[in-house]
RNA sequence: GGGGCGGUAGCUCAGUUGGGAGAGCGCUGCGUUCGCAAUGCAGAGGUCGGGGGUUCGACUCCCCUCCGCUCCA
């Protein structure tokens, strides 16, 4: 049997079990923070089987794909071992129970018309005490009781040993359902679970049968599958061997399951799964959570691959075979091929870029090595170099054996344990407890009347302050923010990029102040503050939600829409969103696209929103089957799950998506448009921030006033500002050049650039001037003018230094050679040189070195912030006897106030007492004698 | 969320108790050569990621911050 058709036997069987058919949820599901990826079937009803959401049926049945990384070295060692595989599943959220759960599998399985599995080649296991089910298996299906074997809570119990080690919450026994080949180990194909407990603290008695019980089944489809094609592991069957074999075709070798390479392609095969699913819905590789993991499977599989011989990129050339053996239930994944390959191309070249730098650090070690004699690659060096630069200690290890160095894998992971104790872990909690979940279950959700209405009469139905339930709030002033839930509400919860609403609740002695709403679920949840008198659970009053910070969201959420439509009209279908943020007149719109908008790009988008927005297009909404909806051509985004019938917002004729968020009338309310930052956030995505309304208008204004002051500061037309800053640049870097040697060159007049001259210039004009010249001077747009203002300071103060210099330079090497004494052999030099810099007396003190075979020197001045700079130099003969600038220079800096060292040749100290420079040079005089003396 | 490493010339990087910002490649010019490769000489190119602090003095030490790489969860 094939398994797309296992696939949909199961889901129509249990159709006709009056279960719901439901899609699978998304691999990575964002709604749900508690985990990284979709773990199992379950995961989508898990407010189902906690009745926190309002239950449209109680029947369901799922084929789910699912992401687990718990034994992924496992993986292609095994049969049956995956980080990607499809769970398919029934479920009862407090409908039927055990006995129609036991009956329908066996009925599954065995019957003719379904699998028609041989009833001799099955047998079950249930839990320790579990005699309900064991009755059910014996009695009623009839399996002798040598066919259904008692197991402990390790293996029979959900979650595994959750009576004894926990965790609290809903929990229950299970009993799963064996396959027995003709020859061969048994394989478990399905595990039924039976949650019928609240687990509260540790034993004895400590769980409570829960008043509704449910039934959450798991059949692993690959496993089943190969049972049913009778193949010895998982990846023979006929969705996964095709992908096996284009790997091994890619890899230029032929399939050999029993060889090494077979279970590396196994792997690749695994992966590429994984990734491509993950990549699809927009879960690139990246350096966190989940993104991380996917980064670390696809690494796995190139890794594989470099220890097959592959050097270049060659996982990306997968994704078409992936998308081919799963386009029956997944046919969406052809539409993006081209997207995912790219993608991962991309990754596979950082990932052989990582390793070519890797080898450096590895070449070093094998020195190491070689030069203490040692023959073991030391498991600490290759953790920190797995650490530090991502280098696999497959590949290290392959490297040292074929040096004839060994690796020792035992130190390696003792390193990599004790690093993940120093990253810290969370704890994984299956289910939320707290006060919100406790209102969650009460309330289930909350009515949301702010599409209509900015304002309406309310009810309390809870208030959580202190991380706790209470019946009133009389504080007025807390300062941790408190959380109220009503019955309905008018305020916008952050959700689908659109920030939530602020404004207030009042009532009969009290008000509220919401600075914050917030979504869990479909509860809404009001964060701010007690401003005046005293709240009671249970009290009325009436919600007004700011207006005008509303009208702001508004603005931005449309022009987000419109922004989308413009993006795909001018850079292409594939420029999707991939992330958003609507705030009061600003927004955020990530969307993919491989490299940097061109600022024609930009323009020819800012122009069509602002078209859009002065054609003044009606704004609509309405709920359709999401099936019409996607017949209408509304934007679906990947990734993303969406409800049915779905909330379509129209705009015009040109834009259709699926959203929540609350919009304008009418295009024209959008008022001014402006794109501020066009960047990139990771491969393949890019970022544009944009401002809306009042926010724009402001932005134009400062755009205006900056460039204005930035022109008055140059003394020129704003136009010619870039060219004004280019110069000034240019004019600053030459001073501080001609002031580093010494003042000794001139500098060029600051010269003047031809003038602009566009006539009348437009804002786009303005706007890209003051860019132009923040680009220059590196600086953010509006710190413009005062980084000018800036550069004009430091040309002022180095033209003063570059005049006390030229004071400075008149005093040359040969005058002080001549004032200088003579001492023994060594011609003395102790002397202040007025105006000159610290270069300044360098320079000096090389040329008196150089003039004279022994010269002690030592200069001193005063500096224009108040400080003195000394500088000593001597010759080598004096350094060979012994004498030290450093030191010389260390006895004299203290008379100033100061201290320093440097080299025994040349040597700086400063001080901070101009006026005792005499004095110092008297104590130089004493020092160079002692040291010459002695 | 946490751990490690890094950010110095266009590129690859060096810079040792804090005391004159460097190398190689590339680039420009001038030679050698019929010309090219090659080679000799000369030269340009740096807010040492950004901000603050300590100090007479910071690429160097401390704090904060941004960015990149990497590992753990």
């Amino acid at each position: 049997m094939k398994t797309d058709e296992l696939r949909e036997k199961y889901l129509a069987f249990f159709e006709t079990k009056g279960h719901v058919r439901k899609p699978s949820d998304v691999l990575v599901p964002t709604w749900d923070p508690s985990v990284l990826f979709t773990p199992a079937g379950m995961n989508q009803f898990k407010d189902h089987f906690l009745g926190k959401v309002k239950l449209e049926f109680t029947r369901a049945t799922t084929c789910q794909k699912c992401l687990r990384t718990g034994d992924i070295d496992n993986v292609g060692r095994t049969a049956y071992h995956h980080t990607f595989f499809e769970m398919l599943g029934n479920f009862s959220f407090g409908d039927y129970f055990k006995r129609d759960a036991i009956h329908w599998a066996w009925e599954f399985l065995t019957a003719k018309k379904w699998l028609g599995i041989p009833a001799d080649q099955l047998t079950v296991t249930v839990y320790l005490d579990d005699d309900e089910a064991s009755d059910i298996w014996h009695k009623e299906i009839g399996l002798s009781l040598d066919r259904i074997e008692r197991m402990g809570e390790d293996d029979n119990f959900w979650p595994a040993g959750a009576p004894s080690k926990g965790p609290d919450g809903v929990c229950g026994p299970c009993s799963e359902i064996f396959f027995h080949p003709k020859s061969g180990k048994s394989v478990e194909i399905w595990n039924l679970v039976f949650t019928q407990f609240n687990r509260v603290g540790n034993p004895p008695s400590n769980l409570r049968p829960l008043p509704s019980k449910n039934i959450d089944t798991g059949m692993g489809l690959e496993r089943c599958a190969s049972v049913l094609q009778g193949v010895e592991t998982n990846y023979h069957i006929d969705i996964l061997l095709p992908i096996v074999e284009s790997a091994a075709d890619i890899c230029s070798l032929k399939y050999d399951a029993a060889d090494d390479n077979g279970r590396r392609l196994r792997r690749i095969t695994d992966h590429i799964r994984a990734c491509a699913f993950a990549v699809h819905e927009n879960v690139n590789p990246g350096n966190k959570e989940e993104r991380y993991v996917i980064r670390r499977l696809l690494r796995r599989a190139v890794l594989d691959g470099r220890l097959m011989g592959l050097r270049e990129p060659f996982l990306y050339k997968l994704v078409p075979a992936v998308a081919a053996a799963m386009r029956t239930p997944y046919p969406e994944l052809a539409g993006t091929v081209e997207r995912v390959q790219g993608v991962i191309r991309k990754e596979e070249e950082n990932f052989f870029g990582t390793i070519d730098a890797g080898l450096a650090h590895i070449d070093r070690i094998f020195g190491d090595l070689q030069t203490g004699g040692r023959a073991v690659v030391r498991g600490e060096d290759a953790a920190r170099l797995y650490q530090t630069y991502g280098v696999p200690p497959e590949l290290f290890e392959q490297m040292a054996a074929e040096r004839n160095f060994t690796f020792d894998w035992a130190g390696f992971r003792r390193e990599m344990e004790k690093h993940g104790d120093v990253s810290g872990s969370d704890q994984f909690v299956i289910f939320k407890t707290g006060p919100i979940e406790a209102l969650k279950k009460a309330l289930h959700e909350t009515e949301f009347l702010g599409y209509q209405a900015t304002e309406a009469d309310v009810e309390f139905k809870g208030i959580v302050a202190q991380d706790h339930l209470c019946d009133e709030l009389t504080e007025v002033g807390h300062e941790k923010p408190v959380t109220v839930v009503l019955d309905r509400t008018p305020f916008y919860g952050e959700s689908g990029g659109q920030v939530g609403d602020s404004g207030e609740i009042v009532g009969d002695g009290y008000r509220f102040r919401v600075t914050d709403t917030q979504k869990d679920g479909d509860l809404f949840l009001h964060v701010g503050h007690l401003v005046e008198g005293c709240l009671r659970a249970g009290a009325r009053g009436s919600a007004r939600v700011d207006r005008a910070r509303r009208q702001g969201i508004r603005r931005a959420h449309s022009a987000t829409h419109i922004l989308h439509y413009a993006l795909q009209k001018n850079v292409g279908q594939h420029a999707q969103q991939q992330g958003s943020k609507v705030d009061e007149d600003w927004l955020r719109f990530d969307f993919a696209n491989l490299s940097a908008l061109t600022p024609e790009q930009v323009q020819a988008v800012e122009r069509d929103v602002k078209t859009q927005v002065a054609a003044a297009a009606p704004v609509g909404w309405k709920y359709v089957p999401l099936a019409e909806a996607r017949k209408a051509g509304a934007m679906m985004l990947f990734g993303e799950k969406y409800p049915d019938p779905v909330r379509m917002v129209s705009m015009g004729e040109f834009s259709r998506e699926l959203c929540g968020g609350t919009h304008l009338d009418n295009t024209g309310e959008v008022g001014a448009f402006e794109v501020v930052v066009e960047e990139g956030v990771a491969a393949g995505t890019r970022r544009i921030v944009a401002l809306t309304g009042a926010k724009a208008e402001a932005h134009a204004r400062q755009v205006r006033e900056v460039l204005a002051a930035a022109a008055a500061q140059l003394g020129c037309e704003p136009l010619d500002v870039p060219a004004g800053v280019k110069s000034l640049v240019q004019r600053v870097r030459e001073l501080r050049k001609l002031v580093s040697a010494g003042g000794r060159g001139t500098a060029e007049e600051l010269g003047k650039s031809p003038k602009d001259t566009t006539a009348s210039p437009t804002y786009e004009h303005l706007r890209g001037a003051l860019r132009d010249a923040a680009r220059l001077l590196n600086v953010a747009l509006f710190d413009v003018a005062t980084r000018i203002e800036g550069l004009r300071g430091e040309a002022e103060s180095l033209e003063q230094q570059l005049k006390r210099l030229a004071e400075a330079g008149t005093v040359s090497a040969e005058s002080l050679l001549e004032r200088g004494e003579t001492l023994g052999a060594t011609r003395v030099v102790v002397a202040e040189t007025p105006g000159a810099n610290a270069n300044l007396m360098r320079q000096l003190i090389d040329q008196l070195r150089k003039s004279s075979a022994s010269v002690a020197v030592l200069l001193a001045a005063a500096q224009d912030d108040g400080k003195v700079t000394l500088v000593a130099g001597v010759t080598k003969d004096l350094v060979d006897r012994g004498v030290s600038a450093g030191k010389w220079v260390g006895e004299v800096a203290p008379v100033v106030g100061g201290g320093g060292g440097g080299r025994a040749d040349l040597a700086q100290a400063g001080g901070k007492d101009p006026a005792r420079i005499p004095a110092a040079l008297d104590q130089a005089r004493l020092s160079i004698r002692t040291m010459l003396g002695g």
